[in-house]
DNA sequence: CGTAATGTTTGAAT
DNA sequence: TATTCAAACATTAC
């Protein structure tokens, strides 16, 4: 389930688990998930997990041996950090320790990828990731929507501009500033623009503490009603569903009216 | 059985 | 040249 909040979730877990561990083997048994040629990855023999940071959607580990392991999540990647022979299904890398723990990289739908670079920057330009969504900062923002004549939804989701939002918090993030998410970007106005700059943040950072600590969602969200003619959280009316840039997105058109 | 699913990349269209 | 859009990718689940 990974958007920003999710891979901050999925730093944790590697980080509470597998930093620090020698790594003994690496198994890579399907090539599709692969980012980078497999026999890359057995330079990490011998090596350990030295921290990790999150950019946008994407985990960068980075090694004692001065490499950086690059974790994308797909719609489907998930970590399991545990003992044991049998690896659980859909796993398509694994890294077994001295400790004899494995961290198992699974995505059953295979759309997740792993790769091995010595230059984490190089990666970050060859993949035109844009500033992270936690950290632009609201000059920024309005610089980069300045122009833009696409939707705002495909604004939010666009990696390239700001990384880490994808369908389902670009709808909760325009939910909360009761935007229409097919709005196109250079209809909005500057107020409306730093609404949404403040609901990007505001959003991000209470879907994370609810990963984190398995709480639910405010009632206002709309995130738990992603179902068309579900009630609207604010009972305005019931929520529509249409496909906007590509995705399918939910709203309410009460709340976000169409401009 | 058909359709949609939390994402990115590619190539075409604007 | 830059931006936007739709389709493709691989597989599962409803």
């Amino acid at each position: 389930m990974p958007e920003l909040p999710e891979v901050s979730y999925f730093k944790k877990y590697l980080d509470a688990t597998a930093l620090h561990q020698k790594i003994r083997k690496v198994s890579a048994p399907e090539e599709l998930i692969l980012g980078t040629k497999e026999v890359a990855f057995q330079q990490l023999q011998g090596d350990q997990l030295k921290e990790s940071r999150r950019l946008g959607k994407y985990l960068f580990v980075a090694t004692e041996n001065r490499n950086t392991l690059i974790f994308h999540f797909g719609m489907t990647g998930n970590f399991e950090y545990r003992q044991g022979e049998e690896p659980p299904k859909y796993t398509y890398f694994t890294l077994h320790f001295e400790n004899d723990f494995q961290l198992f990289f699974t995505c059953p739908r295979k759309l997740a990828r792993v790769y091995l670079v010595e230059d984490a920057e190089v990666f970050r330009k060859e993949h035109e990731l844009g500033q992270d969504a936690l950290e632009a900062s609201e000059e920024e923002f309005l610089e980069l929507a300045d122009g833009r004549r696409g939707s705002m939804k495909g604004f939010l989701m666009n990696q390239k501009i700001i990384s880490g939002i994808g369908n389902l918090y670009s709808d909760e993030i325009l939910f909360q500033s009761r935007i229409h998410p097919a709005t196109a970007v250079n209809d909005l106005n500057q107020k409306e623009l730093k609404a949404i700059f403040r609901n990007i943040e505001k959003v991000l950072l209470r879907v994370t503490k609810s990963k984190m600590d398995s709480s639910s969602l405010p009632q206002s969200y709309i995130t738990p009603y992603r179902k068309a003619g579900a009630a609207c959280p604010r009972g305005n009316g019931k929520i529509e569903k249409a496909k906007i840039a590509g995705r399918t997105s939910y709203f309410c058109v009460n709340c976000q009216p169409a401009k």
